[in-house]
DNA sequence: CTATTATATGGAGGCGGCCTCCGTTTTACA
DNA sequence: TGTAAAACGGAGGCCGCCTCCATATAATAG
């Protein structure tokens, strides 16, 4: 079921008849959604997998000396990630555009992974300390929903990097 | 008709009922569908006026001294604007989404925009060089798509003013 | 002023997706 | 094996999309 879901999306995006997704896991519709109540709730499900997998490589390259890097690095990851699972995109911006906090637990983990990386490097003055991580987050999200391309991949990387440029010059210049 | 569709999307969002918006107008689905084929269309027209208004500042904007300074003004006009008008985030999100390049006549037109401002900046060596203007617009699109919690406005901006520090550091450091 | 032709209009209807509800099947347990 | 509880499937009501055509309105000719 998690496997069809993961299929359809990823041919068709998130946004997929959820009665595609049952047909295609041979299950009635009304299983489908026993299961997931939402159309959310199943995007959660479907990609907890990968998302975990990004918490954790935020936790290893917390381990890193360089703290800016670590951050640069951990965000080039979810753009790859991204750019793999064709539907993830969509589903993320769907939960960081959605005001229901209830489907956000998977958006949560990410904030505080996210959370970690900053503060990090905030803690050592590297970058300014006035971004939150929901806000890069959502910018990060933002970044890769309008790409759809080929190819957009490598121009998305490059705006990271424009932008973990830009929250190094105010510590930089902005000292105390 | 557009002024229908106008009020319609500003309170329902860009995906708000076609047939509302006909009968908000007092007007047949029919008709409604002859003048404007798709929603895209439709998007066009209601917000081609707003386009507009961005494409002259930026025209006006280019008369500044200073070329940073106005790129940033303009990105921030495009992010009050957006703020201003409920359903224009939504449909240039959907516009810049959109493989169809047949409704992307005013995309193109704040492209155009952007690439002049961005062009006079990096004329003068004040930025990097290898960012396009397709790509800074829809960031910024992006951006403005995902934030809707009452407040976004201010945090999107500090985003915006982060991505064009990093927009001048390549600049300072990478001069030939 | 009327007949004829071109054009604009409105909405019924077919299609498909969303979601709920309930009769049926399967499982768990005594 | 019998019964209670849980899981299943899909029919059906609703709504929005979009097409198509019968009707109404405007333009033009006689």
């Amino acid at each position: 079921m998690l496997e069809a879901a993961k299929a359809v999306f990823s041919v068709g995006g998130s946004d997929a008849s959820l009665e595609a997704v049952a047909r295609h896991a041979g299950v009635g519709i009304g299983t489908l959604y026993r299961h997931f109540p939402t159309r959310e709730a199943l995007f959660e499900s479907v990609y907890r997998h990968e998302v975990e997998q990004l918490v954790e490589l935020a936790d290893r390259l917390k381990a890193d000396g360089a703290p800016v890097e670590a951050l640069r690095r951990w965000l080039h990851a979810n753009v790859e990630f991204v750019a793999t699972k064709k539907g993830m995109s969509t589903a993320l911006a769907v939960a960081a555009h959605s005001k229901t906090d209830l489907t956000a637990y998977s958006l949560d983990r990410l904030t505080r992974a996210m959370g970690a990386l900053l503060e990090r490097a905030v803690a050592v003055g590297e970058i300014r300390a006035d971004i939150t991580p929901e806000d890069l987050l959502r910018a990060l999200v933002g970044m890769c929903y309008t790409h759809d391309k080929p190819g957009w991949q490598a121009n998305v990387l490059r705006l990271v990097d424009v932008f973990v440029d830009g929250l190094r010059r105010q510590a930089d210049t902005a000292q105390p």
